[in-house]
RNA sequence: GCCCCCAUCGUCUAGCGGCCCAGGACACCGCCCUUUCAAGGCGGCAGCACGGGUUCGAAUCCCGUUGGGGGUACCA
């Protein structure tokens, strides 16, 4: 099993996890499934600046929401534990160390500053001059001095090999950067705190990780992260296999600018709150940058786990459309079983406060029995909980635009012919009240339908948008809809 | 500035030289159904960025232009 394949996901835990984020999680669990492979989930937080242990605990909540399990990794553990890298700053200390030793990586005392008007001065544009790499022992001992009398410490640079460095990216095919574009760069930190270009591939090496699945936007940074796979496969770390790289097109929003976290409709959480569905949000976020095949959008993980190709993926960014998943989502909705989502709807009902714990179980009854209704009408699981809490409450909260519209003066009349009919149906089932009130509201005071049963279902339900009325009614009760009849005359008065 | 990536309807995509005067989905616009909202049905609008090649033949291959994006940190 030694070309078992080995995908990680590992984002740092700094502020809230977004949908691109979750993509990358998505594309990598799906690699890993369809493989038989192995899907690492670990963590970078080496800038204890940025992190948060409120951010790591989303992060694990997310992807448990989402279903994306892992294999290895934190709470589960694994053969190459610790999976925090906060955890592991042994490791790098000494990987860093050797790296010295054997001369791949050399100390360097220059400042931004320094660095700065070097390239001024050359005419060269700005980024590193290599200027430390081919120091003599001398000179080396004199910037070394130089650095101590000024209270600096040094950084610790990665020697860049002098040739082109060329790959085949999974999703790009070969792409090339030339040597003299990739100058050598900081591993450790003048504090001694190692960086994430030299702990990411030191990681991977380590775990023995074949594929890295990606952002496009780390794409530039990939000839450094190869040198130092073979720089480590030198002084014998890791297996000395460099792992293939694939970038996956950014996720996009408003302007076609990369995602970042601090938009806020990038925000996982939001949907959540929103009431998507993880199936419905994941089939979405599987649709962004590739295509299950023969016209096909809605899908399963497992489902797409089967057919999963990184080849297959395209390479241009796409943009998160809000619309789209929505539709997704709905259909998702109409997908799973009414059981479930009966279970669901009751959940959020709690989660939102509509349905207290201690609610009796008849209440929970009515909310399974009106879920099927409204589960082929909604598109997100918070629009089905306000489409039922009116079975739920003693007294209805009356919608103040509904009522406004519908609650009018004009509208008395047909509260109150409504609860007279409904006062005197002896079966109390959808269709002897549908036929009771027509023959009220329509036969007997000539009403148009649309204006018979608005005023009713504002009264009944709080609102102009509801399950079907008369299965509302039924379900409701006699006692309950003609107290609200009768509340409702008493609004329509104002 | 420099480096890298990308380019099919408004959006996500199918298309990997002839099956395409380009298919699907979302959105949008009509109509039907209808107790609201949906769902469903039918129909419509709308695209291969531009210019050169290669080829009997190009959305598909090559080059250039333009446009967009990413990177250029002692963040990740």
């Amino acid at each position: 099993m030694a070309d078992a394949v080995r995908v990680r996901f590992c984002p740092s835990p700094t502020g809230n996890p977004h949908v691109g984020l979750v993509r990358t999680a998505l594309f990598n669990w799906a690699f890993a499934r369809h493989h038989n492979g192995t899907f690492v989930f670990r963590i970078e937080d080496t800038d204890s600046a940025r992190d948060s242990d409120e951010s790591y605990a989303d992060l694990l909540d997310a992807l448990r929401w989402l279903h994306l399990d892992w294999d290895e990794g934190p709470e589960v553990g694994g053969p190459h534990a610790p999976y925090r890298q906060s955890e592991r700053s042994a490791i790098y200390d000494d990987v860093a160390r050797r790296l010295h030793e054997a001369g791949l990586a050399y100390e360097c005392y220059c400042s931004a500053e320094e660095t700065e008007s070097r390239a001024k001065a050359a005419g060269r544009p700005p980024g590193y001059d290599n200027h430390c790499r081919s120091l003599t022992d001398d000179e080396r001992a004199a910037r070394r001095a130089d650095g101590r009398a000024d209270g600096r410490e040094p950084v610790l640079r990665l020697r860049m090999p002098d040739r082109d460095i060329t790959f085949v990216d999974l999703v790009r095919g070969e792409v090339t950067f030339a040597a003299e574009h990739v100058p050598d760069f900081v591993i450790v930190r003048a504090n001694g705190r190692p960086l994430y270009p030299l702990v990411n591939p030191v990681d991977d090496a380590l775990m023995g990780i074949t594929h890295v699945l990606r952002g496009e936007d780390l794409l530039s940074s990939t000839p450094r992260q190869i040198a130092l796979h073979e720089a480590l496969g030198r002084i014998g770390v890791g297996t000395g296999v460099t792992p293939e790289f694939g970038h996956l097109p950014m996720v996009t929003g408003e302007g076609n600018k990369k995602l970042s976290k601090r938009d806020p409709t990038s925000t996982l959480n939001l949907y959540r709150e929103r009431g998507f569905l993880p199936e419905g949000l994941v089939n979405y976020l599987a649709l962004l940058g590739w295509s299950f095949g023969g016209d096909r959008e809605l899908f399963s993980m497992a489902e797409m786990a089967e057919v999963f190709d990184i080849g297959s993926v395209n390479s241009s960014a796409a943009r998160f459309d809000v619309k789209k998943c929505e539709a997704i989502n709905a259909d998702w909705i109409r997908r799973i079983t009414p059981d479930d989502f009966a279970d669901r709807l009751l959940a959020r009902l709690a989660d939102d406060g509509l349905l207290a714990a201690s609610a009796p179980d008849e209440q929970r009854a009515l909310v399974r029995a009106a879920a099927p209704l409204v589960q082929e009408r909604v598109t997100l699981l918070s629009e089905a909980a306000e489409m039922v809490a009116f079975l739920v409450t003693d007294e209805v909260a009356l919608d103040p635009a509904a009522t406004a519209k519908t609650l009018v003066p004009a509208s008395l009349p047909t509260l109150e012919a409504a609860a007279a009919a409904l006062g005197g149906v002896d079966r109390w089932e959808t269709a002897a009240i549908e036929e009771s009130l027509r023959a009220a509201l329509v036969d007997g005071l000539g009403l148009k339908p649309r204006n018979a049963f608005g005023p009713v279902r504002v009264a009944v339900t709080g609102r102009n948008v509801s399950p079907p009325l008369f299965e509302s009614i039924e379900l409701l009760g006699r006692a309950r809809t003609l107290a609200r009849l009768a509340a409702a005359a008493g609004a329509a008065l104002g």
